[in-house]
DNA sequence: CTTGATTATTGGAGAAACTCCAATTATCAT
DNA sequence: ATGATAATTGGAGTTTCTCCAATAATCAAG
């Protein structure tokens, strides 16, 4: 499956394969918004697409899939791996998504629709959990590459998936505060809060005025 | 929606939504063991208990919520609002934790098959993320009632979110070493890490060897 | 530009998970 | 015993998704 970001298209097939995905992926989108996810038929996507519903099957597994494809995850791997060996993993995580925090900024009002339909459709929202273990394998092989670990090692594991769910967890912030300020600054909040060492034991107790 | 766990039967009708519930559950695990859980229909579950299909739904809204569901979120849900306001919350969860170890040793062959479908048949794995939001929105619903802050602060969420997947993470890590050894043990080493800081910094650069 | 091989599109048949509803049957409270 | 209440059931229908075989478009090579 080649992504939205294809160096060249290098034929008419892949070209109007390309196409036929991102206008799947947009039409879909506009309907889900005017009508709601449940609401929207796969019949009449195929039909805004003029395309059958049988090729709708071609392109994406399933309904669901439209809405979570997504073309940043390449871009997040490719720019980790760049990152030089021996840099703390907190510290290449951050670097990246300052990288990348042009494209959030730049497509954000296709992020937020989308963070949208993630969050607030129950079918979408479980699937979260499979994002969020893609990014924990993907960082576990990282480290995995880079240190003498196992990415299978359970320290590894917890260590990665309370970053990604933490990262997750911004978005979910950023979505409460309907896509206003910037989502890199909360990731960066959210990665200072575990790093300080998850202030459990104070957060119980009422909160220091001030 | 009553639990399993039910003070005292009251009627014949409840009694017997009870048994019919029980059976459900009963039968369609043995034959998700048996067949694997995609292989098993409604109808196949449905005939065993002898029941229609139609009763079926009457009981569980989705065949998935046949191994979703959990009668140990109230329990520990109850426990929890048992400890004393002013412990801090990771005490409070590792103690309830240990509370309820006897529980899961008793039923540890159930939970293990359970745990193995919930990690292994993805349309299962999907809905973890619900059972973890399910589990942050009461955790974090019991601080704000301790202390000052709102339930949906972000440093709570995140926090309450930290500690819940790093807890996923250890029954993930349960189930990879196939029921051997303490689940509760595993929790609480998971959320060491977490408390420790989650070592972000130095677990990118190799390992010390021994 | 033609031809033969790939590959994409399509329609049809069908399974399975649900939903909705109205008829029937079982329990309950009196 | 009886009327109210609640559970069970069957049937009809929708939607997602699978499988497959026929058709149509693209491609690579001569």
């Amino acid at each position: 499956m080649p992504n939205t970001i294809t160096p060249l298209a290098q034929g008419l097939r892949e070209r109007k394969k390309q196409k036929t995905r991102e206008s799947i992926q947009r039409e879909a989108m506009r309907l889900f918004e005017m009508q709601g996810y449940e609401e929207t038929t796969i019949e009449q996507i195929a039909a805004a697409v003029e395309i059958s519903p049988s090729t709708f099957f071609n392109y994406f597994p399933s309904k669901e899939d439209v809405v979570l494809y997504d073309a940043y995850d390449p871009v997040l791997a490719s720019l980790l791996m760049e990152r030089p060996a021996d840099e703390p993993l907190s510290i290449s995580f951050r670097r990246v998504l300052e990288e990348m925090g042009g494209i959030f900024e730049r497509d954000r009002e296709i992020i937020l629709a989308r963070a949208r339909l993630w969050f607030g459709v129950p079918a979408l929202r479980a699937r979260l959990w499979e994002e969020v273990e893609k990014a924990q394998v993907l960082m576990s092989g990282l480290i995995a590459q880079r240190s003498g670990r196992d990415a299978e090692d359970f320290e590894t594991r917890v260590t990665v998936m309370v970053m990604v769910s933490a990262a997750m967890e911004a978005m979910h912030e950023w979505l409460r505060r309907d896509g206003q300020g910037s989502f890199v600054d909360l990731v960066n909040q959210a990665l200072d809060m575990v790093e300080a060492g998850a202030r459990l034991d104070e957060i119980a107790s009422p909160k220091h005025t001030g």
